[in-house]
RNA sequence: GGGCGAUUAGCUCAGCUGGUUUAGAGCGUCUGCCUUACAAGCAGAGGGUCUGCGGUUCGAAUCCGUAAUCGCCCACCA
């Protein structure tokens, strides 16, 4: 075999196994009679780009697929992306903007054909990001939430809501992004806290021969010319005197009434308010209640529509500050004040939303809520972290009706239609237009023809479609029955962010009830979000985002991967550092170098093995099995990054640290057979162990331990059942590294160059079986018991042990004493505690049997330290 | 305003139903080493009165109460 560079050189292997799984349709998976487990991605825009937030989370999902598909399981993780109708529609809109293209020049069908180039020439780049990172997706079920397949799921699982009465439309006060010109739902909303004012303005009484005035504050008095009334809250002393009188809109000259509600704080601003039923929820609640009139004033755009007056076709904020001139200027403008208030802000465009009164499509939750809760509450889905399931029920418990329809053309049109009887519209939902004249003509009794019927211009919600998206991966909708479904569904794990556990998870749980007939899902992982080492969250504005793939491209897949893993907890955020990464990159080299020097020794298959390498195989053995049991343990408890951890000291501790050391041969020296064998075997083990975490340098090894036909691979393998656990001579070993750690202190404190062979004393019951590999690592001439350390000799305690090494003259007695007059008092405080506890009759009387052995053991050890360290006291005196 | 979570070594975190030789890990720090697998390394060392205060208990980082600080979610008083 040819040298191997002393670094490993990532680039050279990635790319060419991840084309070799591809290649021979490793990530395929179809049913048979194994176990399944299943995870379907949490689909990404489809016009978007890898950002580190995917990283943790794919790299999450790539961990338990493979990690699956090695444990026997039947793994498949779905690809696909998500159609994102208000952020693509947005994209496409800016990007048309850029060519002078208005959205308004054009017709529907011309815009989405733009919308569609644009899907195509940035779609799916993001997929293939992914198999940079080493994501093992079944590509060959790539979907997409808007394609035919979806498409018609959706249209169908519309249509039966409809049926069922669980979908209505109606006017109702929305949430309106005068940007996209569309209802958004209350979840995509998010208040931001301003500094703005309050303005403080004059009602003339009408007909008030005193010309007294209210004032009213608000914060919004472009809305002026929408009041149609003014409240107090009828327990107010202050206001008492404007009861059933009417009151004059500044500037407009309109009169409107003075209505009474309990609504109104008394003791906020004058304890007045002004009424806009068009502009604001609680408005428009106060006037259905009061029977008012609603004056909507602004365009679809948020301009003024006539209604304004003059301001007619200016911007809300201009008019804000134009009016507040214009109140100033006419006398009217009691005064302004700073004011610190939550304005809400539409998630996609960042602009303010404007509540807007609108006919929308909504779905009745109430039946939804009652079938999710309970199986998250009781654990038949498990949520990690535990704390999130609060959070799900408050908001089941609390849950508002689920607007859909969006005024948005690239998204699932809505399948419903109008027509016409005698001036009055009629509506009629079907999966297809024909389908919707059939029973137009039905119900209407009328020879209706197609033209007749228009169909709904809206689109509907993106997670109207994301919300099917476990179901419809396995043609659930269209073909209930269907071998796939039964197969793979309920999924295994939902891995995904806090931040979609209304808009997307409790949806699922949803949808998953009402046409799968189970949970979508047995396990949700939430990952935390990824911020920089600061504590600041990424962003592009902050400029602290690393690019993923120049992340990759300087620390390879693996390290990468292995950095995100060393710190991210369930539900915690990760603190980003590229030092992480470093540690990653670090950690491949380290396995890179291990399996350099196992390839460079010599075989001897007819030497015997020694005694330190019989030892240390049966050591390492039991090591390796501890370990993977508490690997399984803490992946079934999604601890994945100390899963990750414990590994990692697996294999740099005690395999290549002490291991490898013990059976190393000398230079030149050839190794026993069997120890190489056993050797290899738990290299390829390790191997194994790891590939989860990182596949491709595991991949390259294990291809390069043993001979190898096209088609084999590492994934292919199953990870054995662990073996049996010593855990006394792992007891024994870890006593074992005590002392040759002590030895190189020794050393190290002296000046003693490893290569100098040094003689070790005794005192006391010491284990003298693992002397073979105490002799070798410590490089140690011979160990004697003797009676008492000499007055020269250095030594150290292992438990009650007392090692020492004689050094002549190289001993400095002020030294020596200081230490042993310090390590004395630290036992002999520990010693007092125990003595304390000891002689606490309660503490006797109450504490089980066990902890009091436990506490008489301590004594008994710390009596015979504190000897042994007064032995040597007196020897150094003398 | 309502709720949830956190506070343990310089940093990031473990520490599960109180008792595991007077609190552990990784990284960083310090010291010494280019020892033919690896300086992306090896060896060794130092570092914490477990946020404060009270309580329960024979015994508290762990349970209870309280205060402070930080973070998140929900609500949205003009």
């Amino acid at each position: 075999m040819s040298e191997l560079a002393s670094k490993y050189n990532p680039h050279e292997v990635e790319d060419k196994w991840y084309e070799y799984w591809e290649r021979h349709k490793m990530f395929h998976s179809v049913p048979d009679e194994r176990e399944p487990y299943c995870i379907v991605i949490p689909p990404p825009n489809v016009t978007g780009v890898l950002h580190m937030g995917h990283m943790l989370n794919n790299t999450i999902q790539d961990i338990l697929i493979r990690r699956a598909r090695m444990m026997g399981k039947n793994a498949l993780w779905v690809p696909g992306t998500d159609h994102a109708a208000i952020a693509t529609e947005t994209k496409v809109i800016q990007k048309l903007a850029d060519e002078g293209i208005k959205k308004t020049d054009l017709t529907r069908e011309q815009f989405l054909e733009h919308a569609w180039d644009w899907t195509h020439k940035h779609g799916g780049i993001i997929l293939q990001q992914l198999r940079k990172l080493g994501a093992s997706c079944d590509w060959d079920r790539t979907a997409f939430t808007m394609d035919e397949l979806r498409s018609k799921s959706v249209t169908k699982v519309f249509c039966d809501l409809y049926d069922k009465g669980l979908i209505y439309r109606g006017l109702r006060m929305v949430n309106w992004d005068p940007k996209n010109k569309t209802a958004i739902s209350d979840d995509e909303v998010n208040f931001v806290q301003e500094h703005s004012k309050l303005y403080y303005l004059r009602y003339y009484v009408a007909d008030d021969p005193e010309g007294r005035y209210a004032v009213v504050a608000t914060t919004r008095p472009e809305t002026i010319m929408g009041d149609t009334a003014m409240c107090i809250n009828p327990k107010d002393p202050k206001n008492e005197w404007l009861k059933g009188k009417k009151v004059i809109v500044p500037l407009v000259g309109r009169e409107i009434p003075v209505i009474e509600d309990r609504y109104v704080e008394i003791d906020f601003g004058t304890g007045c308010l002004k009424v806009t039923p068009a502009h604001d929820k609680n408005d428009y609640m106060l006037g259905k209640t009061h029977n008012l009139e609603t004056i909507d004033i602004f365009n679809e755009d948020a301009t003024l529509n006539e209604h304004g007056g003059k301001y007619a076709g200016m911007d809300r904020f201009e008019v804000r500050k134009q009016i507040a001139r214009d109140l100033e200027a006419a006398g009217l403008m009691e005064k302004v004040e700073d004011y610190t208030n939550n304005v809400g802000y539409s998630e996609r465009t960042k602009v303010a939303i404007e509540p807007r009164l609108s006919l929308q499509w909504f779905i009745d939750m109430r039946h939804f809520a009652e079938i999710s809760l309970g199986p998250v509450m009781e654990d038949y889905i498990r949520f990690v972290p535990e704390k999130y399931k609060t959070t799900y029920r408050l908001w089941l418990e609390n849950i508002q009706d689920w607007c859909i329809s969006r005024q948005l053309w690239w998204g699932h049109r809505i399948p419903a239609y109008y027509y016409d009887v005698d001036g009055e519209t009629r509506i009629v939902v079907a999966e297809s237009k024909e389908a919707a004249l059939e029973k137009a003509r039905a119900e209407s009794g009328l020879d209706l023809k197609m033209d007749d019927l228009v169909q709904d211009e809206g689109a509907l919600d993106t997670w109207f479609s994301s919300w099917l998206w476990p179901i419809t991966l396995f043609n659930g909708i269209l073909d209930p029955e269907n071998e796939e479904l039964k197969y793979y569904y309920p999924t295994a794990t939902l891995v995904t962010g806090p931040d979609i556990i209304f808009f997307w998870v409790a949806r699922m749980i949803m949808a998953g009830y009402e046409y799968a007939g189970d949970k979508p899902f047995s396990n949700v992982y939430f990952t935390g979000i990824v911020r920089d080492k600061i504590g600041r969250k990424m962003s592009k504005s902050l400029g602290n985002s690393p690019d993923p793939l120049e992340l990759i491209e300087k620390f390879g897949a693996d390290g990468v991967r292995m950095g995100l893993m060393l710190s991210a907890p369930a539900g915690n955020d990760i603190m980003y550092d590229d030092a992480l990464v470093e540690q990653g990159r670090n950690f491949a080299n380290k396995i890179w170098n291990a399996f350099r020097l196992l390839q460079g020794w010599t075989v001897d298959e007819n030497m015997a093995q020694p005694e330190s390498s019989r030892i240390a195989v049966e050591w390492f053995g039991s090591q390796l099995h501890k370990t993977m049991v508490e690997v399984e343990d803490l992946m079934g408890k999604f601890r994945i990054s100390e899963a990750l951890m414990a590994v990692y000291k697996l294999f740099w501790d005690e395999f290549s640290s002490w291991y490898l050391e013990v059976i190393k041969p000398a230079y030149g020296s050839p190794v026993d057979g069997k120890t190489f064998a056993e050797t290899m075997r738990f290299f390829e083990i390790l191997l194994q162990l790891l590939h989860p975490f990182m596949p491709f340098i595991t991949e390259e090894l294990w291809q390069h331990i043993a001979e190898r036909k096209d088609g084999d691979s590492i994934m292919k393998t199953t990870l054995p059942e662990a073996g049996t656990v010593d855990e006394s001579l792992l007891a024994r070993f870890e006593t074992l590294k005590e002392i040759v750690t002590g030895l190189r202190a020794i050393r190290k404190q002296r000046n003693i160059p490893n290569k100098e062979e040094i003689a070790v004393e005794v005192k006391g019951a010491h284990d003298s079986g693992l002397d073979s590999i105490l002799l070798k690592m410590g490089n140690v001439r011979e160990i004697t018991p003797v009676d008492e350390k000499g007055a020269t000799s250095v030594a150290f305690l292992v438990g009650p042990v007392e090692y020492s090494v004689p050094l002549a003259d190289k001993i400095n007695v002020e030294e020596e004493l200081a230490k042993l007059e310090k390590e004395l008092k630290r036992f002999e405080g520990f010693l007092a505690g125990v003595e304390k506890k000891l002689s606490n009759e309660r503490f006797v009387a109450n504490a089980p049997e066990q902890v009091i052995a436990l506490e008489r053991k301590k004594q008994s050890d710390a009596t015979e330290k504190i000897a042994a360290i007064k032995a040597s006291i007196a020897a150094l005196k003398a």
